[in-house]
DNA sequence: CGTCGCATTGATATCGCTCAAATCCGGTGG
DNA sequence: CCACCGGATTTGAGCGATATCAATGCGACG
């Protein structure tokens, strides 16, 4: 979601993380199960998703590689939402009881974790911005402007605009016809997944 | 926002705290100002602000008593919103570094640290659910169910109906009617500020 | 070559936003 | 005590944006 909250694997974990080979569709963890593990995304992507009442998919949350996911649980005692790839994925998996005692016994450790879990706030928060919003080209903008890269916010989206479109709260419909509206505008500039804003 | 963000003030922070009063509109940092403190609600709330570009506030959050804000911004240059108090409150600052200094020399007080943020990173996820919830009323019947206590899922509205509304975002007006509707279908029932689920 | 899912566009319905107005309520000043 | 004021609350009417339903093209993949 936001290359923000990427980082590399603290030194301290690595020699306990057990590598996990996901396909498209594989659940790692449903709401419910007792927490176990932390996860981070070496390849791929996995998805943090709750259901609604009429049982659509809501996406809490979308690992990309480089990012930890499930941290947020590793004080509960159960997850509270599923996780599943969304591709092949390649993922590393980490007893939450390492993760305790690394907390516990290594300062950099932990200033890595909160910096981490810092960053995840902040990403949540802005997506929280994002989602007030009242309109779709209004969300759209703030994707590119907050998460854009270089002087034209541009973004390059990963996966597909479906998903994207679940991600700013929008059904597909309405994204593809936003994205061609504002492109038709001379708002945003569009070369096949990569979106910039025109000057 | 959510009682589950409360915490005590960790036993090693309560030296450090500089008390601070404010009024309601005054402003406690604004974005873009280089970071200097977290602060801690003792009474009254805050809330941490953007601006649309239509000039709409959009609520990040809203700290109440018991609760830290700006913890985020320990590891930022900068603030990333405005700070307000949205009636008489009086606050706890401290200053960023010894904060910093304690994250690195207080084991206990980084692993309450690590929890508090957790905490607040589970709080924004579930106001992303929320906020992805396409209608009115899945979203008022969602702030029951995940923030509501006890069976019925019972809620004391904090602050305005208004203030509510922006946090579900809505227009008052909708919210208003919304509540409405679902109190008339026998879905809510309301008792002045207080909402619970019927059965 | 058939199938499946994404991308795209059209038609229509619905829900929430906007503008508007009336009421209520607490506080304030005469 | 009462008139007044501002903000919250509530309800109405109409509009517009987005959801929904539908159809088609297209590329990937078996």
């Amino acid at each position: 979601m936001s290359s923000s909250t990427q980082v590399g694997i603290p030194s301290a974990l690595i020699a306990s993380g057990k590598r996990l080979v996901c396909q498209p569709g594989d659940t790692i963890f449903w709401a419910g199960d007792a927490t176990h593990s932390v996860y981070f995304v070496v390849s791929g992507a996995v998805r943090l998703v709750r259901y609604g009442r009429a049982g659509e998919e809501v996406i809490l949350h979308e690992a990309r590689p480089g990012a930890f996911f499930a941290e947020a649980s590793l004080d509960s005692a159960h997850y509270h939402c599923d996780a599943m790839a969304g591709e092949a994925s390649e993922l590393l998996q980490f007893p939450s009881g390492v993760i305790r005692q690394l907390l516990q016994s290594d300062r950099a450790f932990a200033q890595e974790w909160v910096a981490l879990l810092a960053r995840q706030l902040r990403s949540a928060r802005t997506r929280v911005e994002r989602l007030s919003l009242k309109n779709a080209s209004e969300r759209v903008w703030h994707l590119l402007y907050s998460e854009g890269r270089g002087a034209r916010c541009e973004v390059t989206v990963q996966g597909t605009l479906k998903d994207l479109a679940r991600e700013l709260g929008l059904t597909h419909e309405t994204l593809y016809r936003t994205l061609a509206t504002m492109a038709r505008d001379g708002l945003i500039e569009r070369q096949g997944s990569t979106l910039r804003l025109t000057a």
